[in-house]
DNA sequence: CGGTTTCTGGAATGAATGTTCCAGAAACCA
DNA sequence: TGGTTTCTGGAACATTCATTCCAGAAACCG
């Protein structure tokens, strides 16, 4: 029979995933991606098709890594607001921090090319799905728990939340002050109480 | 002396901020700003620079226009609570209606480069300050008349409704369902009862 | 070992990119 | 009118782009 793959296609594809978060689609190119994999061009080709597939399945890498990160942090055990406090909390100090500020996949994606590019779109509104239904399950656990009140529409809470958490990325991509971030989680996090 | 210039610079410049705004800044080529502004290459650069340049002040011409339109939309007299409710719902119909969903030029900016380019960064800092200010300025008006209450910290709220803004322009250019998008409006504006 | 398949690197492709150069026509004003 | 400047269109530029082709080395397995 024949050789094996050589390289480790998950890992690959998880580093493509890095470059097109930090760069975007157009400005990322092949060359950049064939260095930062670590593999050689023919082998991107051979195994991804070609930049824009190898970007669709870049998305999904994300929605697979991100999603289990969320669902995660959502579903451990204690304090409901606690965790979304946390989550909200965590953005702000990852944009604060010196690292790169590439914000999220997803939304980077749906603003770059949901527009004109009906895959990305359907990828992005299937991520936006998933992290809905985690917030919403975790809305409904605590209100089960008695943390959360008992008159409000959890699914729209669920969205706002959604919508909230890439409003503050998108916000913390432009300014690194700390007090226009915190603001905007506290005022966000209010519709809790 | 000469020849006075042909073409008017700003309506010129108007135009080239349709394409960057619908096309993002690396989508959109030289040859296509042409065509669309309607002008020579060699005015382009004669008269603009050259792309990078002419982006950022496509960047600064977005900021007066809409700008304007956001400060008119809470300066008019009446409910402000009623303005806001329409500069969201505006924000849905928009996207709903058949024609092309660009989100907002200075979102698209900041998620496409304000990570790597400074010059971005800053003016999408400085329009996002001015739509705070207008937004606060509302605010403030709503409390003088009575429409809102005393307890918030409206510099906060403003600054949560422009991210608000931002993640709701977000969304509907991945979705187009109706239902997702007002629960998002919902809860958002709840914030100020 | 031998046949098959994959990896590797580099070269080659053709198209598109942003930018500059040029030459002539057009418009202005002293 | 003449001198100056701007417009116009097209050609030319070098670079970069995504993609494909190729040839040899490497690894697998019957």
């Amino acid at each position: 029979m024949a050789r094996h793959k050589e390289f480790d296609r998950d890992e690959a594809l998880h580093r493509a995933m890095e470059v097109f978060w930090s760069r975007g689609y157009e400005a990322a190119s092949v060359c950049e991606l064939v260095k930062h994999m670590g593999i050689n061009r023919q082998s991107l080709y051979d195994t991804f098709g070609d930049k824009h597939a190898l970007y669709l399945a870049a998305l999904d890498r994300y929605r697979e890594v991100e999603g289990r990160k969320l669902f995660e942090a959502l579903e451990r055990p204690g304090s409901v607001k606690r965790a979304l406090r946390q989550l909200f909390e965590g953005v702000v100090e990852s944009s604060l921090g010196g690292g790169e500020r590439r914000g999220c996949f997803v939304g980077n994606a749906t603003s770059e090319l949901a527009g004109r590019c009906r895959a990305t779109a359907e990828k992005a509104c299937g991520q936006m799905a998933a992290a809905e239904e985690a917030l919403y399950r975790a809305l409904l656990r605590g209100k089960r728990e008695g943390e959360i009140g008992g008159r409000a529409d959890l699914r729209a809470v669920a969205r706002f939340l959604y919508s909230s958490l890439q409003g503050l990325q998108l916000m913390s991509k432009a300014t690194r002050d700390r007090k226009t971030l915190d603001d905007v989680v506290r005022v966000t996090l209010s519709v809790l109480d």
